[in-house]
This record gives structure tokens, sequence and C-alpha cells, in this order.
DNA sequence: CGTTTTTCCGTAAACGTTTACGAGAACACA
DNA sequence: TGTGTTCTCGTAAACGTTTACGGAAAAACG
């Protein structure tokens, strides 16, 4: 079925080496031979075998990006991701290397996938996403010396990866500042339980910037909810128990500001006209909830783009004239204003 | 740094035939000498490669699944796809198959990534979406003898391939039914200017159950448009033109309806008050959207597994007892009553 | 004890590539 | 003519597996 670069061999009446040579665009070989083979090549819809040349070569010529759907609302996608793996997939293309997208099944953190993919070496990098404080698979992949970016900061495994991440700290920060020059002072923040960095970024930024304003930290208004819309309905109403309610508050999440909008009104709080609230990454979503969702919005293709040329510039068959430089990089949210504060 | 079959041998000084067999469970290896060898390599820490291994059997134990992000809104996803595709990986996983997501350029109909993936055999074998009506990737896949499974049908291909679609006609048809009961004889008809497959199958069942009713199908209020939000704003103008106007619309997907909606909007056209509108497939922005949308929904994940059944009876090496049986299903659309109507 | 069967394992080929090495031919140069 | 260089190609090994085949040893059987 599948022709080989025997068949072509034999077709020509030449030697396996040359014909490998001539594909490949290696300088020792007649041009008119090269001419002939190429041409049957294409007559002989040629195309070599991944499996052949990647056991020859070590490597395959593929990146993985491990995507975790979080357990949760069937319905609900991460429609987070496609933009970012559109951006991904076509700086990958043009170095010849193709995205493969590795599912892990909703909860497990994908430690075992990613072993699976890392030694049975499936691909010659990884992608990884929704990076914890401490993340073990980091951990794993330095250990390994599997070369692997990031979409996201971590603590672990040294300062050795490129990394790309999107500045939670200003975001959150500036949330505040904006809710703060709008007369408000009590201001609710809502994050992901699980241990994701992204979380205490967020956090942080939230607290200096309250601070900077005079504003005491007050404990009771922050609150951790499992990360989807049940998490956020269910977190919400603790944050609303002080007899001095909220005035504002700040979700870390899309889905979780779904779910607590869902509390609000059944406590009769309208977004927008009794409570202001804000998102901090913008998705559709957002943008289409009544009321529309002041949200803060990352621009996911171009960062899909960007992490791909850092990983490339740290993989070594690729690394440009400048050589291996691993890059760290920290992206902006733009603010989205719309209706919800 | 990989430690092969090699190593193993080596250090249990024993034949690597033997240890690939131990490994393989095969019935001629002492039990005594396959203990051994699972516990070295676990020792040391030895999985198989991949490359290798499909080399030899010509065959990767991996399913592919093209996925084709549509060209627009860079922060709309595809929210419809991580549900299948969770359920898909499932299934797949427990025949110990990889499900790689195979992502394309938005635009091209990745009919290219298609041939790549096959003629260098980077998958077992590849999962369809977006089928259309004449669709050459089914014709090139039937063609080339490569087994697959579609989400959708097509006309191309004669019968020869599992696959599994929605009850668009059912949709359609039961969608006029609801809006004839609730008083409506004006109903537009919205649907994806691309002949995909679905779209003529929504038709189909929106004109016979308007002939059932004795309502006569008035062409003006049927339009095609580009098959996200910005096709919906532009063609949704196009029905409320005549004198005559629609009392309700059907949209064919839920991004040409919040594009339809915004239009409505700017007309003073309010869906739930002056206008009714059903979405045929739901996704979470039908929900969130304010006035939430009426929306027929499928159930993705239970989908994504069925069809990685359907395409493991279809595989030569994991065909069940019963053989290999080629099924085609369609599944029901369930409605979801909100408040556009 | 001789013969047959069973158990277990080693040998080697094969999958489809790439590539180091070497060799023959052509050519250049003195 | 002799020597060195350049072009071009064939040979064969190697990547890490799996598996058909055969054979030695052990077990079973008469």
């Amino acid at each position: 079925m599948a022709s080989s670069i025997h068949d072509l061999a034999r077709h020509l009446n030449i030697s396996i080496g040359t014909v490998s040579r001539a594909l490949n665009g290696r300088a020792d070989v007649n041009a008119e031979t090269r001419k002939r083979v190429l041409e049957a090549a294409r007559a002989l819809n040629y195309s070599p075998n991944q499996s052949g040349r990647s056991l020859r070569q070590g490597a395959t010529r593929s990146i993985a990006f491990m995507l975790q759907p979080h357990p949760g609302d069937q319905q609900y996608g991460e429609p987070f991701f496609i933009p970012f793996l559109t951006g991904l997939q076509a700086r990958l293309a043009e170095s010849g290397l193709d995205l493969i997208v590795v599912m892990g099944a909703p909860g497990d953190y994908q430690q075992e996938r990613l072993r699976r993919v890392v030694e049975t070496r499936r691909a010659d990098a990884v992608v990884l996403a929704w990076t914890r404080r401490e993340d073990e698979r980091i951990d794993y992949l330095t250990e390994s010396g599997f070369p692997f970016a990031t979409l996201g900061r971590s603590r672990s495994g040294g300062k050795a990866y490129p990394s790309l991440d999107l500045d939670f700290e200003k975001a959150g920060s500036d949330a505040v500042d904006r809710l703060v020059a709008r007369g408000h002072r009590r201001i609710a923040a809502i994050r992901p339980a699980l241990n994701l960095n992204f979380g205490y970024l967020f956090l942080d930024g939230y607290r200096k910037a309250l601070k900077r304003h005079g504003i005491e930290v007050d404990p009771g208004l922050i609150a951790d909810g499992f990360i989807n819309e049940a998490g956020g309905y269910q977190v919400t109403p603790r944050v609303m128990v002080s007899k001095d309610r909220p005035t504002a508050i700040i979700f870390n999440n899309d889905a979780m500001a779904l779910g607590g909008c869902k509390a609000l009104a059944e406590m009769g709080i309208r977004p927008g006209h009794d409570i202001a609230v804000t998102v901090i990454v913008d998705t559709p979503l957002c943008r289409y909830f009544s009321p529309a969702l002041t949200a803060f919005r990352p621009a996911l293709e171009p960062m899909g783009r960007r992490l791909a040329e850092m990983l490339l510039a740290a993989l070594p068959a690729f690394a440009g004239p400048e050589g291996t430089r691993i890059i760290r990089e920290v992206w902006p949210l733009e603010l989205v204003a719309r209706e919800s504060d």
C-alpha cells in the first residue's frame, strides 16, 4: 500500500542511500538524479514513514500539548485554549513541527499521561498549562531532562525552562485600582482552590493594591473555590455573610464568576447595580453574559505563537544563531470595560 | 538516558527476545524470568520506544482527531469539542490507545494535514468532524483505505465507515413544531453557508415541518451565512426585510445566533419579546446569553465514547467477537427551553 | 532406557529510515 | 604523466522493537 524508499530506489534503479540524500536535500547528489528522485516520489506518492524516521533520528518532529479538561459541567469546554493552540500550531508548522494535543481525563493531573509521552518518546518536547505553584510535572520534566515549555509560571524546576505567563498580579492590582477609583472600599476576591499559580499571583496584586490605597485586607472577603461554575456558586455566599458586605467582587476565573453571579442573583443582588463584578480572564462567556462582565483579556493567539518561538529557541535542533537562550515572558492583560462594574 | 530493551537484557544476562516476550505477556516464558524482567523494567524505569515498536508492528496505537478551528473571532473557541474529545479519549484509553489531536490552521480544510497524518502513518485511524455534504477528506480516506470514523454524516465515500451524527432533521422539525404550537407562522431559518452537511439536514427538517403544518416555505426567510458571529450578524437582517417579517428565527449554530441577536438588537427587536429565537446546537454561550437562548442540546461526552467504540469495532486489531460491523448512528438532540422563545 | 512432548530461550531477520565511510570516476593542476 | 581534489554514489550499519524459527533441556510416557 504505502510506498517506501526501497520502492523508489528499485523504480529508479538507484540505491536507497542516494534516494534518501536526494529527498533530504543533501549536497552530494547530482542535480539530475535529484530531479528524477523528486519526480518519482511525487509519481509514486511517496512520503517517509514517520516511525522509521523517528527511530533513526531519535526525534519525532512533533510537540505535545497536554490538555487537561477540568471536571465539572460537561457542556463547558475550555474556549481559552483553542486560540492559544491555533497560534502554537501555526508557529510550529513554520518550522516543520507537528502539534499533537494529548487529552487527559478530567480530574487527574496528567502526571501519568505525561510520563507516557516522555518515556515512549512520542514527542520531542512538551507544553504544559495550568501550572501550579509547586508543580510535580515540572519537577519531573527538569529532572528527566526532557525539553518543555509552560504556559504559566511555577516555583518548581528552577529557572531553566521557557515560560510565558499573563501578568495576573498587575491585573489583580489594576482591578482594585479601578474599583477604588469608582468609590469601592470593600472589595472581595474569589480564586481557584487548587494551588494553581495564577491564583497566588492574582491575590498578591489584589493585596498590594489594597494596601497601596490604605485599605485593610479583610480575610473574610477572600475565598477559594473549585475552578468551575459550581465552585463559584458555592463559595461566593461566603464573602457575602459579613455585616459589612463587599460592594465589589473580583473573580479570578470566568466560570467561577458565572456561578458566583448565579448565587448573587439568588440573593437578589444584581451585578452592575447592587455590586460590581470584575473577571480576571476574559472569555466569550463574559462578553455574552448579562450584564456583560468587565474582564481582563489575554492575547491568546499571539501568545501561542510566542511560546512556540521560545520553545524552539530552547531546542538544540532549532536554536537560532544566538544559541540556546531561555526566555521567560509575562504578558499584559487588557481591560475590557463592560456593564458589570 | 533512556533505557532500551538491550539494557534490560544485558542487566539480566538474558536475550532481548526473552525480555520482549516477557514484557508482552507471551506464554512461552518462564514465570520466574518474567517476574525478574518486570522487576528490572521497573527498576531501570524502562518503557518501550514507541517509534521502534510502531516501525516493527506497523501500528502506532494512536488515533488522530482533526481539529479545525473556524476563522473568526479569536476569542471564540470551540467549546463543543472538548466534552466530545473527553469521551473519545476515555474510551480509547480503555483499549490502550492514545488520542492525538491534530490542529489545523483556521480556514484551510485540512486536506493537506490529513494527508500528512495518513501518509506518514502517524496514527492508525482518524476521526473527522465538520463533515460536508460532499467531503473530499472522506473520499480521500476511503480511496486510500485508511481507517476512519466521522462525527457527522456525508454523502461521500459510500457506506463503509462508522459515523455518528446528531438528528438535525428532527431538531429542525421539532423547533418548527414548537414555534407553531406557540402561534408562529412566519419562521425564518439561518444556517451555515459552507456545504456543511448538518445545514442541509436541518433545513430538510425545517421544510418538512412547515409543510406538515400547511405553511408555505418562503425562500425569503431562509439565509446562509458564514459560520461565526460575524456571519450571523451579517445575514440576519436579510430575513427581516420582507414586509411580512418573521416572528421567529431558528439558528443552526450558536455563534451565528449570537451575531444574529446583536443585529436584531440594533434593529430594536428583542429576542424573547418581539421575536422568538431558537438555536439548534446548544453551548454554554446559549445558556448565559441574555435572554437565555432556547436550544437543542447534544450529549457530547457519551457521543465521544460511542464513536470511539464504533471506530474500535471497525479496526481489525480491535474488532470484537462479532467481527467488523460498521455502525452508523444518529443521536437525538434534547430541547432545553429557556427565555428566548 | 528410549522416545516423544513440552518448556523455555537464543538467534536473527525485519520494519523504513538516515548517515558514516569508502570508492570509482572525472577533473584540475603541476 | 602523476598527484591531488571534487563529485557522485553504493554499501552497510544503526535506531529499538517484535516474532518466526529452531534447538537444548527438561518432563512425560511407553
